[in-house]
DNA sequence: TTGTATGCGTTATCAC
DNA sequence: GTGATAACGCATACAA
């Protein structure tokens, strides 16, 4: 019944006559809008979320402002300040780390939050993720599957909360739970996630590790970097060398051999969270979080070994 | 001044005071906030305009508003209708075709409208974009001075007024302008610009005209399409065969090898538009378009021959 | 300088 | 049912 505008006879007469958002807003104290912070609206990871969340955002009769922080705390309050001051109706914070400061000016706000890609220990606020370590447990099982023993890891910053610690840890365990030996010269910590640290880092590690069979990268770009860097030294993936991603993001099928992956949902995570607060929104109610499924996609970089 | 804020004092007793932008937007009859229209959000190309769009929009004190219209007119239209009662104050209409039908109802909003990436003969709106025809002449060029003369081509979707004919066009006039012939054969014209129309069409323009020692892909998505399908049919690129591609998206030095390709400066060109835009809801001055520079960007998929 | 009234376009309420 | 009116929060114009 909100979305019912049927204007009044008196406005009809005036053929130009459109409705006013704003003024309707004033009254009704609701913007229609909601606000998402990214760290960076042009990676391939941040559209695909918000794919996601556009799609449902607009099927719920509601708009979108994109915001990005470029990862910069200053950046990030200004953005609050401003989704404040237009009023949205709720916000979505993608992929950093929530921080005091920004809880509270959150809380200031007295509108509902959601978490994607990202999750809060220390402050109550529903979140939208796939769990990252049993991702990356299943990454690093699905190579062990394969027949490797010796596997590496391409990490990326390990400082990160989220994407970090818990990837590596999942590879450290589905190690240990196939009676492996975890060798801390078989994991290479990056600064990032991107194309560039994967490049850099892969012959450090081979460096390190000449004799790894398989490698874990805890992304996408990581991986395809890695690729780039074994092409260039003369390594054929996956004959050699069998590498797998996470993330599953377009590229993962453009690269020379198509990446096998995990694969987080993200268009679907990015749906699934612009739901979750606009239940949040309706009926002031709770909302659980949600933990996304994940799954291995097979492409063409892991080769299955039955020797050593 | 109009930004300026300044509560009166006896809001300011109250500490929790936000000023209210909806209620400011009600009597200023302005937002402070911009739609853009996007056919598709989550391609990289639509990333990095809109990365180049917030930017400069947030710098000039408005937000950004997205809408993927998936290239439905009725989508668009529906977008349009809500972006008007929103009362945005500008739009940003990217990487479409303006139809009769979208310029009635943007005329009919009153406001500043820029296109993006596309332009329109039968409408006179402004656009910022590249020159295609001549871009493609330079890629064609790059390659027929690369000692290459048998030069094949995929395009796009032909229907396209932009990006389909006027590319086909260049590498055309690029061709006949130094000497060359012009064989239809060594033309294939794929339904879209992605990926899989690449892999797809690749080996049928082999089939067609085998003895091509270059390419010029009218996209970077295409271009990387086609090396995976020279990879698989064991064709090495650049030794056996040159590739350039068109855009620079970030794929491009992901794929093996990096590609050559001539560069549309996409975040410039979405701050450009935005600045185009606030010059018009400011001056309400008519702005000129914008041929933005092109420039080819050598990676390793092309290779110089001398011989034929 | 400081304060106060009016209007922006809509919805909701209340009287009819 | 129909129609007038107050209120939302801010800016502006005008009075003190």
């Amino acid at each position: 019944m909100v979305f019912q505008k049927k204007p009044k006879k008196k406005y009809c007469k005036d053929l130009g006559y459109q409705p006013n958002a704003i003024a309707r807003g004033l009254v009704s104290n609701k913007s229609n809008t909601v606000g998402i912070l990214f760290p960076e609206v042009s990676s391939q990871f941040s559209s695909k979320i918000l794919r996601g969340v556009e799609e449902a955002v607009h099927d719920l009769g509601s708009s979108v402002i994109v915001c990005n922080t470029a990862s910069q705390g200053k950046r990030t309050m200004k953005y609050l300040q401003l989704l404040s001051e237009k009023r949205v109706d709720g916000i979505l914070f993608v992929s950093e780390k929530m921080t005091e400061e920004y809880y509270k000016k959150l809380k200031s706000l007295n509108i509902p939050v959601v978490l994607v890609s990202t999750e809060s220990y220390q402050f109550p606020l529903p979140f939208v993720k796939v769990d990252d370590k049993h991702a990356a447990f299943t990454a690093t099982d699905y190579l062990i599957k394969m027949g490797h023993s010796k596997i590496g890891m391409i990490g990326g910053n390990i400082q990160d909360p989220i994407a970090g610690q818990p990837r590596v840890d999942g590879y450290k365990q589905a190690m240990s739970y196939n009676g492996l030996t975890i060798k801390e010269e078989n994991i290479i910590h990056s600064h990032g996630f991107s194309f560039e640290d994967g490049y850099n880092h892969f012959p450090k590690l081979m460096e390190q590790s000449p004799d790894l069979t398989a490698i874990f990268a805890a992304s996408d770009e990581l991986a395809l970097g890695a690729i780039s860097s074994a092409h260039k030294a003369g390594i054929s993936i996956p004959e050699e060398l069998s590498i797998i991603g996470y993330d599953n993001l377009p590229i993962a099928e453009m690269a020379i051999p198509p990446l096998t992956t995990v694969a987080q949902p993200l268009e679907q995570m990015g749906r699934v969270a612009a739901e979750m607060l606009f239940t949040m929104m309706a009926d002031g109610a709770i909302v659980e979080s949600r933990i996304m499924p994940h799954s291995v996609v097979e492409r063409e970089s892991v080769k299955r070994i039955s020797e050593r």
